[in-house]
DNA sequence: GACTCGCTGTACACCAGTGTGCAGTGGAAG
DNA sequence: CTTCCACTGCACACTGGTGTACAGCGAGTC
C-alpha cells in the first residue's frame, strides 16, 4: 500500500518532533510496521529525513511566497504568515533540531530557499521603516521565526496554543511597537 | 598534573560548543591527551558534562544573583546581566544544545536555579510595568536569554561580537520600547 | 490457480561510541 | 635510588543503531 509510506512520514515527523534522535526501529514501531519495511521505502535514514524536510519546506515556502507576493505592508504580511503557519508550526519544530545534528549540512541546504524568502520579507520591512535595524535582516528573520517555533513548542507542553502571543513576540523582536503589534495581532478574524 | 583536568574541561566546553555530540575520543584528542586519561578524571561522559554544566551555572548564577540583588529597575538589571554575561556567552552556548539530547533531564535540573532567578527578574519587571505581559515570565525569560545565546552564536561565525545588538533584541522581546531599549543599551561605559 | 507485491520475521555484518583492564613509562618528590 | 603518580598504549567487552539478505505470507489481480 502506498498509504504506508505516507503513514511512516507522518509518524516520523511527529516522533522526531519529540525525540529528534529516534532510530529507524522506533519510527517503524510507531508506524505499526517492521523496521525492514521502512528501509523498503527509504533506503537510508537520511532519505527519510530529507523527504520529511522537503515536504515541510515546500508547504511553508508556498505559504510564505503567497503572502510575500501580495503588496501588503511587511508587518501585516508577517502577521499573515505566522497566522497561517501557526496551526502546523509545532509539527515542523523538528526542523530546528535537525539543522544541528548529523544531517545538518543537508537540511540546512534544503531550508536555504525558505530562509531567503524570510529574509527578503524582513528586509523589505526594514527598508520601509516598519521593522527595526538593530540586526541584519538575515539574522533577525531567523531569530523571529525561531521564537515562533519555540513558543509553539512550549505551548504544547502547556496545553494552550497561543498564536496571538507568538505573533506579538515575533513582532516585538522585529522592532514593531507594542501597541501596534497588539493591534496587528488582534485585528484578524 | 591537576592542570590536565582543567584543560580537559576547557577544551570540552569549546569543542562541545561547536559539536555537541563530540565523543570522548575527540575531546581527548583536542585536549592533547589519550582517551583513557579522560576517563581517569571523569568516570563517564555524563560526569564530564555535569561538571561542565555545574561550572557554567555557578558562574552565571553568581552574576545574576548579584545583579538581581541590587535595587535597580528590572530593565537596567537585565542590561547589566547581559553586559556581564556577553563576553562568555558564546562559551556556554553548548548549554542550550545540552538541554535537549541524551542528558537533557540532568542538565535541565542543574539549570533550574538559574532559570528561576531569571524568571524572578522578568516577573519583577512585569509587576513594575517595565516589561510586557504578552507571555508568562518563566517562558519569556527563557526566550529572551535564549536569543542572546543565539546572537552570540551567529556573531561568532560573523566575526563581530555585538553585545549592543543582543541587548537591544532581548529588551525588545521583553516589551521595552525601542527608543528606551537603545538608550539603555548605549548608556554603558 | 498462478503471479505479483507489499509487508513480515529473523538473521546477519558492520560501525562507532562507551567504559574497563592492565602492563608500561617518564618525571617529580622523598 | 626508589617510590609514587599521572599519563600512555593497547587490549577487550558491550551497546545500540544502521543497512542488507533471504525465506516467507497474505491479499489482491489477471
Amino acid at each position: 500500500m502506498m498509504e504506508t509510506r505516507d503513514r511512516i512520514l507522518d509518524v516520523a515527523l511527529a516522533l522526531l518532533g519529540e525525540k529528534p534522535d529516534a532510530g529507524m526501529g522506533e519510527i517503524a514501531a510507531a508506524a505499526g510496521v517492521v523496521r525492514r519495511t521502512v528501509y523498503d521505502h527509504f533506503p537510508s535514514r537520511l532519505d527519510l529525513v530529507r523527504t520529511l524536510t522537503e515536504r515541510a519546506v515546500a508547504e511553508m515556502t508556498a505559504v510564505l511566497a503567497e503572502v510575500n507576493a501580495s503588496d501588503a505592508k511587511a508587518d501585516a504580511a508577517w502577521v499573515e504568515f505566522i497566522a497561517r503557519l501557526w496551526p502546523v508550526a509545532h509539527r515542523y519544530r523538528v526542523l530546528l533540531a535537525l539543522r544541528r545534528g548529523e544531517y545538518g549540512e543537508t537540511i540546512h541546504g534544503l531550508l536555504g530557499p525558505l530562509d531567503e524568502l524570510l529574509a527578503d520579507l524582513v528586509k523589505r520591512g526594514q527598508d520601509d521603516d516598519v521593522f527595526a535595524r538593530h540586526l541584519p535582516a538575515a539574522l533577525l528573520s531567523q531569530l523571529a521565526y525561531g521564537v515562533v517555533f519555540a513558543i509553539a513548542d512550549s505551548a504544547l507542553e502547556n496545553g494552550t496554543l497561543d498564536a496571538r502571543a507568538a505573533t506579538i513576540t515575533s513582532l516585538l523582536m522585529l522592532g514593531v511597537p507594542e501597541k501596534h503589534a497588539i493591534a496587528l495581532a488582534d485585528d484578524r478574524p
